[in-house]
DNA sequence: CTGTTAGCGCATTCAA
DNA sequence: TTGAATGCGCTAACAG
């Protein structure tokens, strides 16, 4: 009809039949159906976001990230929680398949390339957020999970501790391993045996955190410093020392990686890492939609965002933040400028 | 073809073809098209979430029950930010009516029933969250915040506190009114004067608690406890408190509404009336998903949910926590059994 | 049990 | 500047 030149501005029309039209479409409550629209266009304007559990603050400000970049250009985005398991996290892919979704932005339950993939085989672009997938070519957004554990355990052995605990997450995801790797690389670097760190792996949650905490409290000698590799590990590992009537930092030091946003918390009690969440969500999804729109280059880019460390009270060091120094940046000139612009901002508070 | 009654399972098949379509189908990497399908069919499986702020724990928990219940039922769901502006709503709900979702749950921005009415004008069943909306005869589903309120405040009158500051949300939405109402009988039944609460409003954010709590502190005589109607709220109502070097609940006494999920925090600091955010999200989604079905009753249903108060630190009392009294279910019937079972487990924690 | 016909609502292409 | 024809991929309703 001509209709479809009216709604879509497209083609020349008439003064007169543009207003007939507009207001027959008013008198009759005419909506546009979309899902005619993509079949014919064969595109949805929407986007998903499959991620581990959206009741993690980091995921939430990460999400909000990507609605707001995502709605800039008229893109909707459809959430997906997998709880870091392969098999719902497959169900999603399918069904954002046969949904035929423009692009995915992906964080992997685990480690392997194959999810990725599948959505690429399939003509969905993908960019992968916040863990590494090595075994697959594919556009990458994620903070550098080995130099921030490195400044965080540099910050624990400045102030002399040299028996630390690290509690990490489950060892199929990449930031759970590399945050490791990072600790051990700070200990090796300051002249510190291999039994100066110790390793945990268990959940990413509250509950992982506690059992963690537990078992780090029973070595003997005890540890005299926790590593909490990420938020909720951190609140639930402190649970297990005020249970055990230890105080942080004065008997047991505490740093942690991602930071609880400013709503949430009065004061910064965590000494950590604080990831740039939103802005992550932010740049993913505009290299997403830059590469629907075929503006990024073709080889597959891969952003590498920078940390911030914030000082709180568990550390025992005096209250104060900085940036981390590596600021690396492997996307080759795309769009780095409006990147780091948006980064000179801080990027989180506790 | 064929085809279709193999994927839907639909009418009668010999195994032969059926086991030829589908090698043939994984032959080709074959994905069905929803688009089509929901184009053919009038049903998009999909529903959406209209919320103010994902970024707030309890939107979050309770996004999480709405995608559980929905995806226990093959249903997908799109989430829309607010921000409490009604222009972004307005935005999405057109949205949503293009996109043909089969139902709309929603968390009004502000009062009025208009959006919902919009909705329901569109043929799109509409259950409405959290919030009262008098002028639109709708389903509803959400806490009693006057009752909750009520309660809290009893708890600052037991402990002898005559002068309470209410730091509340936007007048524009429903639970900032009746929290403040709630607040205002529990006085009034202890038989003291209208001068013994005083309201603020601002928005429902930590910055809004932040300057409510500085102008409460301005008043002569000073207030003795604080009244913060949401989480986030009480958080920078606190962050206020702190900064002027007053101790809670020492020197002043808080309660709350709304919890912090347990995952975030390490102990109970706040004491909180607990909405059962996850319970609402799945309760108003079961009956979403009922009404597309046909199962539920024809006339409009509202489900008053229970909620918990929790003792934490920060009001003086002894810690310990109890359900409120009030447990209204005026739904008839519809689902009550399923309902009380799941609000028998406790509602959350701190 | 299997294939055919037709149409969901739109936009591309071509004709008027 | 406007309209008519066509097909996106699927399924309801029939035939065979």
């Amino acid at each position: 009809m001509t209709v479809s030149r009216v709604i879509n501005r497209s083609g020349y029309i008439s003064h007169e039949t543009r207003e007939r039209v507009e207001t027959a479409i008013a008198d009759l409550g005419y909506v546009p159906n979309t899902l005619a629209r993509s079949l014919r266009s064969k595109k949805t304007k929407t986007l998903a976001l499959v991620l581990t559990d959206i009741t993690n603050p980091f995921f939430t400000t990460l999400a909000r990230g990507v609605e707001d970049a995502a709605s800039a250009q008229g893109f909707n985005v459809i959430f997906c929680n997998t709880d870091e398991s392969e098999i719902k996290q497959e169900k999603y892919l399918t069904m954002l398949v046969q949904k035929r979704v423009d692009g995915v932005l992906l964080v992997p339950a685990c480690s392997l390339g194959r999810p990725a993939c599948y959505l690429q085989e399939h003509g969905i672009p993908v960019v992968v957020l916040d863990r590494r997938v090595p075994d697959c070519q594919v556009d990458s957004v994620r903070c550098d999970s080995v130099q921030g554990a490195f400044e965080l355990t540099r910050l624990l052995l400045d102030l002399g501790h040299e028996r630390i605990a690290v509690l990490s997450g489950p060892t199929t995801v990449s930031t759970a391993v590399d945050r490791v790797i990072g600790c051990r690389k700070a200990a090796g670097e300051a002249g510190l045996g291999d039994d100066a760190v110790r390793a945990y792996h268990d959940e990413y949650t509250q509950e992982g955190g506690y059992r963690m905490a537990q078992k780090a409290l029973a070595a003997n000698p005890r540890p005299t410093a926790f590593f909490a590799a990420n938020n909720f590990v951190a609140v639930g590992a402190h649970r297990t020392l005020r249970e055990a009537g230890l105080r942080v930092p004065e008997d047991i030091a505490m740093v942690a990686f991602d930071d609880l946003p400013g709503g949430l918390v009065t004061e910064a009690f965590f000494t950590v890492v604080a990831q740039p969440a939103y802005e992550m969500g932010q740049v993913a999804t505009r290299l997403l939609l830059d590469r629907l729109a075929g503006t990024a280059p073709t080889e597959c880019l891969e952003a590498i965002l920078p940390a911030k460390v914030i000082i709180g009270r568990s550390s025992g060091l005096p209250v104060e933040s900085f940036f981390t120094e590596a600021v690396q940046n492997r996307t080759a000139g795309w769009d780095a400028a409006a990147t780091e612009r948006r980064l000179d901002q801080p990027v989180g508070n506790q």
